[in-house]
Formats: structure tokens, C-alpha cells, sequence
DNA sequence: CTGAAAGCGCTAACAC
DNA sequence: GTGTTAGCGCTTTCAG
């Protein structure tokens, strides 16, 4: 920049004022200093204006996989909102390990992002006390984090519970669960949905058709039940994850998985299953980051998406 | 960092000897410091730090869409290899869009990254020059730039040659070709591959079996070439959203695809294809970047990543 | 072992 | 319309 207001025979502040677009910059002196800028090959440093300007223009999300499908579509419509509000996204993986979530959290606030989503995989959170009392806002998506901040997410135990009443209309009266570890919250909230729709159809629940765990565990989990003496007629699977893992043993049981995925429509039958909105909640997280970001008070907001379900053949069949 | 130190009675030098874990403090003094850090929940600004410094411990990485999982595993082992080196992934998606990509180039650059990994949308990078003179590594990847950078890519031409002679060696002679827009480079090399498997095949190209274009017409080329008066007997699809397109037709005509993808062994019968390594690629192309942001010197290096076939049973069906 | 001063690239607050 | 000065939070240099 100094080297550009020689070049163009001016002071700093005017080349700063061209840069910025500020009027009140004689229009023979702005274009002289473009062409300083454009012949040296010069380039506003964003670190340093925002080491004056107090922002940064960016916003760090924290997700547990860029390379699962549901991640990298909430990824997407993140960086998307961002780029609306001229802001840049640091993103990272966790791989649900809460002192890799923390590590990265911590390096986003020493970059001094403006704001911070986060897909939690700790349940404690009090590391970012500091941050947020300094103003720094943080939205919690997918799962709640332990502090009382703005969070989004789905309706997990009505979803599932939608899903398990939708089997039960078909005449089952023997439902499996199999779903990921029951202390990920949302695996947890979808058993409770489970157990909700039995409740409701004054059905008891056999606790030998819930296993929890590990989505690779799945496959043995659901081999075990159909091998017993009362085997289910009918499964609900908690994710994404261990929807494929029973598809891959080769069993064809009535079904609903929780979560959509791509193909779902093109196996035989088709895969019914329980949708959530990976766009929509990344949207609706990074828009309540932008308007706290921008200065909106108020008390901290809990939104819940909807769940959506889809027929698809694998869950509209008859027991046996 | 001035807070800090006037809490524990030291100067700000001490305060950054401590921070930085350089040796030369006496232990009293350093518990002091560290204590007053914890106390006002402290954090070092990475930017100043980078200002001062002269490196930002970042990269950008320009991919076409996170939520594409070919580019969510680039990103995803690209991202591991950052962490390794302490660095961090500031990542975007250009859509395809070379103006975008140019954006979102020029951004990171002012965020003053220490090195770029860009999947080129468009064909004209004389823009990065000024960045890539000051010192600043670029690396391409999985389509060559438009500079002699280094560069890493897929064997696309060696990949669908090899699928196509797979087709052939099942007695298929009209093996029809759909791929992605021929302005797209990794879709000609793949057409490359395919009119080369051909030749050496001592089979004419039936240019009425080739198909260009984006993947949402490619169900209307395929229905096209099957009410011909000469339909092919088996089909080669250049890329992972022409096959899928393909599949939603629900023609099942022998086929191999580029591109793994996620259920392809579920589907009846399972989809063979030519699978590259979006891991591997992300893997390399980080590599090579930290490498040069380590001041190897040398030529620009282009590398080309080997391609798999996997039979899954598509690929293995003999003509009518 | 510790500290004071200068400066990284930029902008806000005032001159002129 | 344009320029000067100070300072953002940190590290580097040199002096105690």
C-alpha cells in the first residue's frame, strides 16, 4: 500500500480511500492510483483491516464430517448465507471427538471469526464462555451444546416417532430399533421417539428389539434379533449410517430409516425413509449467526426443523 | 495481551515468551503469566500474529461444491493433511463458475493464505501471476490450470479407455459414450479414453453413440440412441451424475461408470466402474502445496493419480 | 532472565 | 480533496 501511494504520488489515506470505494477522491487522483494498484499487483490485506476494523468478515463451522453427505450439505448452505453477507467460512471436521471440537473452536476465535456454528460432539462447552461474554455469538445446530446459546434442530424424536406410527399402521406390532450410540443426543432423542409411538398405540416395548451402537455393529445387532424366538417383522433404523449397514447385510425386512440418501428411490423396493433438511438447517443456523452477528439482542432462540417422510415401498409393506 | 500483562506484572514480551513457549523464563514468573492468561480467559489473535509474522498458518482450497461427494472427500483429506501441518483450511465452492472461482481466489489471497489448491472452473489463470511471483504456492487439481503450476489429476483418458475395453471384452461392439459438457476437461479426456479403447479395438466410433452434455439431459440421450434404428448394446457414462441419471431412467442396459459411488454394489445388478480416488487426490495435492510452502524450489510438477475398475456385475453382461 | 521500542498493513480521527 | 498521526495485537531487535 506504501508503494502504491509513492507510485501514484499520494498518501496512504488516499489509496485507502480508492480501495474502499470512499468518495470524495478527485477523479483524475482515483484513477491514477487504479492503475498504481493494478500495475504492481497490489492487494488489500483483510488480516490487517481487521486487526483495525475490529471484524473479520468470517464465520467458523465446526461439523463432524465434510464427507458425510448430511454434513456437507449443511456445509453448503453455510458457506452460501456467508457469502451473502460478504463473510468467509473456516470450516473443519471433528470426527465427533469433542477435543478435536474444541481445538478447532478455539483456533476459529484466535483467527477471531465473527460468529461460530457448531455441530456439537462435547457436552460441555464452557471453554467458549469467554468468546461469547466478549460478544462473539455462536449457534449451536443439530444438537444442543451445553450452554444456553441460539440452537437448531430437527425433530428427531417426532420424525421418528412418525416413522415407527407409519409401520404400525401397516399391522406391525413387533418394530426393532437399531440406532447409533444412545449417548449421541439424536440417536437418543430417536429411540424416545420410538418408544413414543409404541406408547401410543398402547404397544409394550420388547427391549430385546432395541440395539444401539456403533452404526458397524448394526449388521450382527439386526442378525441376532431375526434368529431369535420372537424375531421383529418390521425395523426403524436411527440414521443414516446404520440404514446402510443393514441394507449391505442383505436382509429385506419391512423398513423406515431415519435420514434420506441418495438411491434410496432406486433399490428394490425402494427405501422409505424419515427426511431431515441439511440446507434448510444450515441455513437457518448461519441466517440466526448473521442477525446476532449484526447486533440482534434478545434472548438465546431454539428453533426445531420439521421432519419429513417419504414413501418409498420398504416401509409400506404387510407383516408377513 | 497488554491486560494480560499488567495482570501479572510483566511486560509484553514476557507474556508473548510464555504464549509461544520459549525457553528463558524463569518458572515463577511464567506460572504467573500463565495464570493471568487463564484468569482473563486470553487468547493469542492468530491475525496480528500473521501480520507480524509474515505467515498465517492457512491454505484455501477452491472445489466445485462441498456437497458433491467426490469434492467432500477432496476436501475432507485435504483438511487432514492441513491439520497435520498446524494450518488451516479455508475452503469454497465455485459452482462451476469461473468468475467465482476467481472471487474466491483473490479473497483467500487477501486473507493472505500461504498456499492455494484450486480445481479450476475456468481455463484462464493469469490473475494468480502477481500472487504466484510474491510467493504464494498454487497447486491444481484434478483438472489442469491455466498456468505451469503444479498440478495433480486422474488418469481420465487411461480410466475410461480401460472401462470401455472392459465392455468390449464381452463381445459388446456398440458401446455408446454419455458424458459430461466436452468443455469440461476431465469429460474429453474421458471421451479421449473412450475413442482410444475403440481404435485399439479395431472398432469404427458410431458418433451417433456419443453424447455430451450436462448430466440432467443425459436419460433424454440415452432414450434417444435406444429408439434408434442401431441402439447400442452397452454404455459407458463419463462421470458419477451421468450414471446416476442414467440409472433414474431405469434403463439397465450393460454398463460401467466413471466414478464409485455410494450403494453402486446394492443396485441389481451392482454398477461396475472406474473408480478414482478423491482421498488420494486431496491427499497429493495437499502434499505438494506444504512441500512448496516449505520452500521446495524446483519445476512445476504435474502428477497423474491411477484409476480402478470394479466389476460389480454392470460391466460383466454379455450383448442380447 | 526481562523489558522498551519499532513496525507488520491497515483505517479512524482529525487536521489542512 | 488530500495528508498526518495514532494504534489495532503481536513479534522482532536490541538493551539492560
Amino acid at each position: 500500500m506504501k508503494d502504491v501511494a509513492a507510485s501514484a504520488g499520494v498518501a496512504l489515506k488516499t489509496v485507502s480511500r480508492v480501495v474502499n470505494g470512499e468518495r470524495g477522491v478527485n477523479a483524475v487522483t482515483a484513477e491514477r492510483v487504479r492503475s498504481a494498484i493494478e500495475r504492481l499487483g497490489y492487494r488489500r490485506d483483510e488480516s490487517a483491516r481487521g486487526l483495525r476494523g475490529g471484524r473479520t468478515s468470517s464465520v467458523g463451522l465446526v461439523i463432524e464430517d465434510v464427507a458425510d453427505p448430511f454434513y456437507s450439505g449443511v456445509s453448503r448452505a453455510v458457506e452460501d448465507v456467508a457469502l451473502g453477507y460478504g463473510s468467509l467460512l473456516l470450516s473443519g471436521s471433528s470426527g465427533e471427538d469433542p477435543r478435536r471440537e474444541r481445538e478447532l473452536v478455539l483456533t476459529f476465535c484466535s483467527r477471531r471469526v465473527d460468529g461460530l456454528i457448531i455441530v456439537p460432539a462435547g457436552a460441555d462447552h464452557e471453554y467458549l464462555r469467554p468468546e461469547l461474554d466478549a460478544g462473539t455469538p455462536a449457534v449451536f445446530a443439530d444438537r444442543p451444546g451445553g450452554l444456553d446459546a441460539d440452537t437448531v434442530i430437527c425433530d428427531n424424536a417426532g420424525g421418528a416417532c412418525a416413522g415407527v406410527t407409519h409401520l404400525l399402521r401397516y399391522g406391525h406390532r413387533r418394530v426393532a430399533f437399531i440406532g447409533d450410540s444412545a449417548s449421541i443426543f439424536t440417536a437418543a432423542e430417536r429411540l424416545r421417539g420410538y418408544r413414543r409411538a409404541l406408547a401410543e398405540a398402547g404397544l409394550p416395548a420388547d427391549e430385546s428389539l432395541i440395539a444401539t451402537g456403533p452404526p458397524e455393529r448394526a449388521g450382527a445387532a439386526l442378525a441376532r434379533m431375526l434368529t431369535a424366538q420372537a424375531p421383529p417383522t418390521a425395523l426403524f433404523t436411527g440414521n443414516g449410517r446404520v440404514t446402510l449397514a443393514v441394507l449391505r447385510t442383505g436382509q429385506r425386512l419391512p423398513m423406515v430409516g431415519f435420514d434420506d440418501f441418495e438411491l434410496a428411490d432406486l433399490l428394490v423396493p425402494g427405501v422409505s425413509v424419515v427426511a431431515q433438511d441439511p440446507a434448510g438447517l444450515g441455513r437457518t443456523a448461519a441466517e440466526l449467526l448473521f442477525r446476532r452477528i449484526q447486533g440482534d439482542p434478545g434472548p438465546a432462540e431454539h428453533v426445531e426443523l420439521p421432519t419429513r417422510l417419504i414413501p418409498r415401498g420398504s416401509g409400506e409393506l404387510p407383516p408377513p
